[in-house]
DNA sequence: AAAATATATCTATATATATTGATACATTAG
DNA sequence: CTAATGTATCAATATATATAGATATATTTT
């Protein structure tokens, strides 16, 4: 039940589910990217990302100075679908560009 | 967004992860049913049914002064997914006879 | 080493939600 | 009609969660 609620807790905020479907969306973003597009401070950003991650729909991977967030894999069935069903909301897809630093590690 | 918001934060709660199972198992059942079983005032488990109807979960059929609650349908593939979620939860079958007054119903 | 940058955590406060007890309302029994 | 029963709603309070701003930590640049 805990991790259930854990779970469920993480998708009941509109932020979290924003920032969810964009994660979801980019592959894999970094904070600053999310900072940038969601017009956040980011104290507000990373404490959600820590509650998704937490949930068991993120992993990170820290790269550099940077904290790389994606959907985690393999992801569960009820996970799954909460992303599908989150993908149906039609969000607005943030406008969202690779920053310098980005286009250096590749 | 909202809608989705609804639906996740309804079970966002214990107490609603129990009775949405409870209901699920048990088919279609009244609040008195619920009280007995889970030990509650009755106006806590009004207001929990309440949001689970809201939510989409549940339907009401009012017979006589009693308000029969069971699973709404057809119910749409993300609230199927999560009741069967809350199904792998294995939540305690809470002790429940039916009353006297739907035996009469039958 | 010092400054700059990216992220995480803490603290105080604001906002939302759950609970209880009281009360209202509707239906049925006497 | 009146009393009893089942359910819904309201008001006050308790508890949980979100937010901003301050601060801490870790890495990189100079």
């Amino acid at each position: 039940m805990d991790i259930f609620l854990k779970t469920v807790g993480a998708i009941n905020d509109e932020t979290r589910v924003k920032i969810l479907d964009f994660i979801n969306k980019n592959s894999e973003v970094c904070v600053c990217d999310i900072e940038k597009s969601f017009n956040m401070i980011q104290s507000r950003i990373s404490r959600h990302l820590k509650i998704l991650k937490d949930a068991g729909f993120l992993k990170v991977d820290r790269r550099g100075r940077w904290a790389y967030y994606s959907i985690r894999e393999p992801l569960d069935s009820f996970r799954q679908s909460i992303l599908l069903e989150i993908g149906y909301l039609g969000l607005d897809i943030v406008s969202f560009s690779i920053e310098n630093h980005r286009k250096q590690n590749f």
